[in-house]
DNA sequence: AACTATTTATAAGA
DNA sequence: TTCTTATAAATAGTT
């Protein structure tokens, strides 16, 4: 546009690509800026050069966020639903695996079990049984465990007075009984939005309630 | 620019404004195409005019959500971000539940039982015999009706010697044997990864392993 | 939508 | 890169 008339066309020198790039970003962004102030517009530019540099124009009354949120709207579409759709499945899959933990953990408390029919039951009980039996065995083993390293600690200790022992040997379920409060995993039946989970790791299933 | 300098400033007359606005937009979207072409850049206009119109350019090159794209990723920002950590944070809780569920189950399963103290056995035993006995009432409840209603259809048939009944009275457990080709509940224990849960619904704990 | 006097942008050179 | 400047292009005001 000056100096001689130019074919538009690829500039095929690398430098004088880059300047007329320079130049032309320029005058592009100063008529942008003009065009937001003379006529009240919004205008969002970016451009990426051939070497791959990164410019962008806003106008000042908006942020690229916010005009690039009108031009979906107003285009009626969502160039990144893909994106969110998968993520909203991806939720919807865990929110009905929950659900149906939440069921199993119920009717293994002996809640919801209207909806069991007589076979469910049946299975239920004997599956309870079973692992009741598992369960049993391990609380014994750890009984003995106990009993014995107790025993290994006494003799440690030796005869010393100081040290006293309350006398209900024998009665292994209340040995242990003060070391933690009380809270046992019956509190889960009873007071089934307050309880700590055994294990800890933080969360619990007080969570339910806000994940529906 | 011509018949006359003008100041850059709104344009009060909202005829010439429009008109201003679509003489120049016609020239900032020639300019851009010109850039593409002579420059081999890629470049993404978004306007909209004071009346809310909305008009765009974008090189041939490239479609507007792969420059949005690029401009994101060069930027390494994301400005839909609060939106997705969200829906991840949504996911986290989710999956924490989740394995919180899990855990409860395999215990009340006798699986898993080491990360259990002593004192979480015995509350998980007493929390299970409590459980089991309120199970065994209602399948006794069961049937019981299901032995009313036996004997109601009976009387209802009358002595029809073309309907036989299996001699098994008495043994309740093996009366409704046959319904459900023998998946119970202890099919969970035996094949934790193929079994459908009791209520259906679709959705079974074999999902678990998707969703870790 | 066209015209055109004038301003503005810019290609090429320094 | 920046400045210079001849010239092309854009456009404000008019028709």
């Amino acid at each position: 546009m000056a100096r001689g008339k130019i074919q538009i066309k690829r500039i095929e020198n690398s430098t004088n690509r880059q300047v007329t790039y320079s130049k032309r970003r320029n005058g592009l962004f100063k008529k942008a800026n003009e065009l937001t102030v003379l006529c009240d517009a919004k205008v969002s530019i970016i451009m990426i050069s051939s070497t791959g540099k990164l410019h962008e124009y806003i106008s000042p009354s908006v942020s690229t966020k916010q005009l690039f949120d009108q031009y979906q709207k107003t285009l009626g579409i969502d160039l990144w639903s893909s994106y969110y759709e998968k993520m909203q499945e991806h939720l919807k899959r865990l929110k009905d695996v929950n659900r149906n933990f939440r069921r199993e953990i119920r009717q293994r408390m002996g809640e919801s079990l209207n909806e069991l029919s007589y076979e469910d039951l049946r299975g239920l009980e004997q599956d309870m049984e079973t692992s009741l039996k598992i369960i049993r065995d391990r609380k014994l083993r750890n009984v003995e465990e106990i009993h014995r390293s107790l025993l290994h600690e006494f003799d440690a200790i030796g005869a010393d007075p100081t040290y006293g022992l309350v006398d209900n040997e024998g009665d292994y379920d209340s040995v242990l009984a003060y070391s933690d409060g009380g809270r046992g995993i019956l509190a889960l039946r009873l007071q089934p939005n307050h309880h700590n989970l055994h294990t800890g790791a933080g969360s619990d299933l007080t969570t339910f309630a806000l994940l529906e």
